[in-house]
DNA sequence: ACTTAAACGAGACGGTACGTCCCGTCTTTGC
DNA sequence: GCAAAGACGGGACGTACCGTCTCGTTTAAGT
């Protein structure tokens, strides 16, 4: 069995991975997505260039790594309507999208989109994740009784989150008011889903 | 007003700025957005750079020109409902951004967010437009009697609007489903503005 | 014939050329054959790396461009005798090894040998040359009946030339002791060549 | 004396010094000077890097150390003429020149004079026992009577191995003829060393 | 036998230069 | 008198090597 032999040679240094995507982020926010470099960023980290190609096949592989890493989106807590549900679920995505500036997110979905090996990873990944988080909790309102018929994941999914997105995205709204949006967002995706007939 | 000046010196070759957006849409399809480079336009063309540069300033703004410059957004017909109405806005989206395909519209989308002349530029001719159209149609709802209080445009802009460009942009969901959402999402929206109490 | 074809564009701006020629022999004085690097240059030169590359293939080439570029090596005027020819020959050549710096002329040989195509280059001119140089003065000496059999051009050569550039490059000699290795080397050379039995 | 303390600890391998030497020298024919790298000696040998620099401050020492490593010059046997004697002196050098390829040795020239330290010790060993060579047969033939004046070490030096670099070196000339060029030159050397007034 | 200390293969590290590519501008020459 | 062809300054990219530095393992010498 080819095993990788994890003992051969000196390892990663994990402190080096902080310190690349540390500087990454903050580059970002400093000078934003289209004057990011990788010298730049090598120098910020205190690191030669070639520890960050070493990880990373290139530099947009390096900037999605550097702003995505963490978002584990797991399912809400069950609020006891669905309602609630994707109330809480259009309020992380929300939180999320507002953590990064707006050159960012599009920058990167546009290397996503440009690069199949990173659009394939990128579905797989967080298109994933949303679209089972909308499934446990359409679950769990079919557990209820609250649904008068079999939802379609997907529609239902660019219902809830697509206004999210284009008010962060494209139109560049007003950050404070995204709770209203979300909540009348769950609010009429709710009542589409549990209309009376 | 800045007229270009037209008496003097020999007219611009109108064949030259048809071959040029021809050449940019073509390679935009051939190539994707990341590989489109002016050399290869102007040599596609059959045209010098200079000619590009004397018509455009940036890469970004031949790229525009060449892909949305006929997007002439006008409110539709009155169909006599604001669902009508609504579903009309939507389709008309859907059927302009699947003219392109995703990677250049995310191309597009960055690059305007990342330059801020252009991306004033962007937001003072589409969303502005967008809104005009929304705000129309709502107008003639109000006209009719069918709103129960009077709405926010912009809300209403991200609740239309956000699922057409989430199923298209991120989601990349089959163009052949995009009636059966844009019908749904603008009965949602018609019903949320026009609830019996 | 694929002819250059140089009517068409804009053509090489000559006084570039002279440019990154000053600033890679400025730098070759200054710092040496080993630390000379291409952004340097194009630094100091005032000048886009493109445009060195556009003119030169490697970083190798552009050194021996600069350095051996007006190398002209003539035959002397007739001295009169084999000797005061072949004292001639010497000198000049010594003067032309004096001018650059040993590391350089080490630096450049290494690159010679090192591509071929640049060694095939390098005979053919500078060898070629000096081999020329030679079989003169020898034919004007067999035409004044000097010589006692027909010499070894290939030969003659070394002989003469060899102690000159052992002097300079290897041993690291004093040049002010030059002219009389050139003396002493040229009246050996004559004697052998003109030996009475 | 700061000896190496061989007492503790594991010993060197002297296997590992010969497949060093080994690589190096097999990689040097292949490729050629300009092309060896020290991860490709070291992955040859199936040694690591650290072993390699454990034993040699830099690339060009291992080189050094693995192409003329066993290059004891000594004074030829006394052949009973002046002669005879720089006759043998030629012919050992040539034997040691030949028998690496051109391009080895200009590198190797070349990064010895861009490097002081390594210069001097190249002077403080080559040179200095070439010259001391040259000095012993001299003396020689003073002490026979054969010398017409005392002669100067380091031109004699000069015109004797001169010739056989630039044969070797700089025209890259047949090796085949190497004997006739050693004998030409020796008689030359001598007869001036000799002359009868 | 057991400890210790250095050498070992492997390979990651900071740094530096390379040669390529593209942008937006500028400059000839030909039509 | 404009436009194609293409050279220009600038600057980032991704690659390659150097000489250094860990890792975990192996090998002798000294206890």
């Amino acid at each position: 069995m080819p095993e990788p032999k994890q003992g051969a040679g000196r390892p990663r240094d994990s402190q080096i991975d902080h310190a690349i995507a540390r500087a990454t982020r903050e580059l970002l926010a400093e000078r934003g997505y289209a004057k990011l470099t990788v010298d730049a960023v090598a120098s910020r980290a205190g690191v030669g260039k070639a520890a960050i190609y070493r990880r990373f096949a290139t530099k947009q592989e390096m900037i999605f790594a550097a702003t995505v890493h963490d978002m584990e989106e797991q399912p809400p807590p069950d609020s006891g309507s669905l309602r609630g549900d994707l109330a809480a679920i259009c309020e992380t995505i929300a939180a999320q999208l507002t953590a990064a500036p707006p050159d960012v997110l599009h920058g990167l979905l546009a290397d996503i989109h440009a690069d199949a090996a990173l659009g394939a990873r990128f579905s797989g990944t967080f298109i994933e994740r949303e679209r089972f988080v909308i499934d446990t909790v359409l679950a769990r309102a079919d557990a209820r009784g609250e649904l008068t018929a079999p939802p379609d994941t997907a529609m239902v999914h660019a219902l809830l989150l697509g206004p999210i997105f284009y008010w962060i995205l494209i139109l560049i709204g007003d950050h404070g008011r995204l709770p209203v949006l979300s909540r009348t967002v769950a609010s009429m995706v709710a009542d589409a889903l549990t209309a009376s007939e």
